[in-house]
DNA sequence: GACATTTATTCCTATATGGGAATATAATCG
DNA sequence: CGATTATATTCCCATATAGGAATAAATGTC
């Protein structure tokens, strides 16, 4: 078979650069026109449109008309299944900055114990 | 243009279901043979060959040879750009609990047991 | 109704895909 | 060496893309 649509789930959806710009441009999670987005990308309509069509269809954003204008909203949560898979890889990278930290707490331990930094400064929390 | 390789960059790498399952396969971080990873989980020598290939464009996966296997380690700090990305969202779908929690504050006079609040716009109609 | 505006859709095309099957390469063993 | 094991690569193909250009809705305005 051929490559899995781009319609087929969230992870094909955002793997393209300029449907990932069009969901930065909508974070506020406010309604936006298409021509609103074509002129902060600077992309042309018809794939500002296209790009919305793949994003509506694996739900990341949803539709409102007003008036002539159709309004495009964020729904961020469909990117949750994206962030529950990636976000268990994160103790991978961040055990080099715990080791390090640890050896230093161990160090310090034979000194006068300073606390100032918090043990995850970093985020790693997610809901 | 066509669509991105799946080689072009982590996204597009990590869209494929299977190559998702594969990294899964390597959490641990050690080093596994190719047969390992067909056995695990029950995929064609060519085709995890093929993916593994892929993983190992973009960084995601690194190669070492021993005797006649080659033993694929997996690279986690590679999704760091797809954790950095999907994490700045992370606020939008708290904000329910946000919300609940801001009422509850605010209302502390009153009994708080609802929180039934369940927006599913998934896919529309129009094609 | 004629016209303007906003957005969606269609047609085109070069390109890459992923699976299957077969085969090539590589390393080890007897 | 020949045989076996482990992995990579090649060939074939149906399928989907993303952009461009042109055009089609859909709605609002006069």
């Amino acid at each position: 078979m051929a490559r899995a649509a781009t319609t087929a789930d969230v992870f094909n959806a955002i793997a393209e650069p300029r449907r990932r710009a069009i969901v930065d441009a909508l974070r506020d999670g406010r309604g936006h026109a298409v021509a609103e987005v074509v002129a902060r990308l600077r992309l042309r309509q018809p794939s500002v449109s296209k790009h919305l069509g793949v994003l509506r269809k694996v739900g990341l954003v949803s539709v409102s008309r007003s008036g002539r204008q159709r309004l495009y909203r964020l729904n961020a949560e469909e990117l949750k299944p994206v962030h529950d898979w990636v976000r268990t890889y994160t103790p991978l990278w961040n055990r080099q900055l715990e080791r390090i930290k640890e050896r230093a707490e161990r160090k310090t331990h034979e000194r006068v114990t300073d606390q100032r930094e918090r043990p995850e400064p970093k985020e790693g929390s997610s809901w």
